[in-house]
DNA sequence: AGGTGATAGTTTCATATGAAACCAACGTCA
DNA sequence: TGACGTTGGTTTCATATGAAACTATCACCT
């Protein structure tokens, strides 16, 4: 498993992709995977911004309360795949800019509940369509049937991941 | 296009998913690819670290350097979607670390030409197959067909993208 | 009550990031 | 030749990030 010499044993020791001379990075589906979301996002965050001031983990948490107003911020947490200390900055960042407010739990003295001010709610309710419109422009290219064939190959893989980490993330 | 009314006219005007009650971020696209290309870049990140002390940029370098060496920066910025400051900074990390060397162009002074050391092409050599093991692993739960609607549907993607970027961003 | 361990959320701190400024070498045009 | 705009690459600086520490509350057990 250790080749030493300077050229690579090629053609006989893996089927197909297995031997060093032939990794093509454009082919690797982490790397086409990673670039291919983080162009999407920089055209959503561009979008965002310009329409209205938001980024991406705002606009992120704003989803999550249209959903479930009124929701605590772990239960954000739990549903946006960021990180605590994200979520805790991002929700005072959209208090202080007036979208959402807080309030306590009546009964957990622990839980803050966030709900969007009428001010969040109007910019909800118009970034929706930027948002859908966005997703819509970028599967312009794909038929209905690619566009789910992606969509299934993404749960797919998470799936698999979660199965993956599972083994070793499971505290 | 810009509803001023606090509540939104729903059921009528838009077919499906296309008013602010029925978002789903989950169901949204962009954050469907954001989180599975964050996963992936994780695991590959964290197995990358341990089995080796590279970071994901190192390794995307690495990469390149392995189809196309000897290469100067600025054709690794052509081929890895990342900005060339991150691509000067890894390559300096790749250096110290005695992995990569670097030459004076023959004719250009400005190119500086990067190739592996004895070292660092034994390192390369046994990242690709675990980088392809990862892959594989990843993809487990799709079928043949499943990976390539995925890896066409990616490609579509980024071709979308292309296009829309374009108009705005050929400066 | 009082101790103990878990949970919600914030703050700290060290690192990662990238836009913009910067330096150096190039090619070209007068 | 020598100004001038361009390209390759590095440095600066202000911001973003997240692991770990911290505070406060809760739930449970004695």
């Amino acid at each position: 498993m250790k080749p030493t010499s300077t050229v690579p044993s090629c053609g006989t020791d893996q089927a197909k992709r297995g031997c060093a001379g032939s990794f093509r990075l454009e082919e690797f589906l982490p790397y086409l995977l990673s670039v291919a979301a983080n162009r999407v996002s920089g055209l959503l965050a561009r979008r965002y911004q310009d329409a209205f001031g938001l980024t991406i983990p705002e606009w992120r948490c704003l989803a999550v309360i249209g959903e479930r107003e009124p929701i605590s911020a772990s239960g954000i947490v739990d549903r946006t795949a960021m990180d605590k200390v994200k979520v805790s900055r991002t929700l005072a960042s959209l208090e202080a800019k007036g979208f959402v407010q807080r309030a306590a739990h009546p009964t957990d003295g622990r839980l803050a509940l966030f709900s969007f001010t009428a001010r969040g709610r109007t910019v909800y309710e118009r970034i929706v369509p930027l948002a859908l419109e966005t997703e819509r422009e970028v599967l312009a290219g794909l038929s209905t049937g690619e566009e789910r064939a992606l969509r299934v190959g993404l749960l797919s893989l998470l799936k698999s991941l979660e199965e993956i980490e599972g083994e070793k993330n499971r505290f």
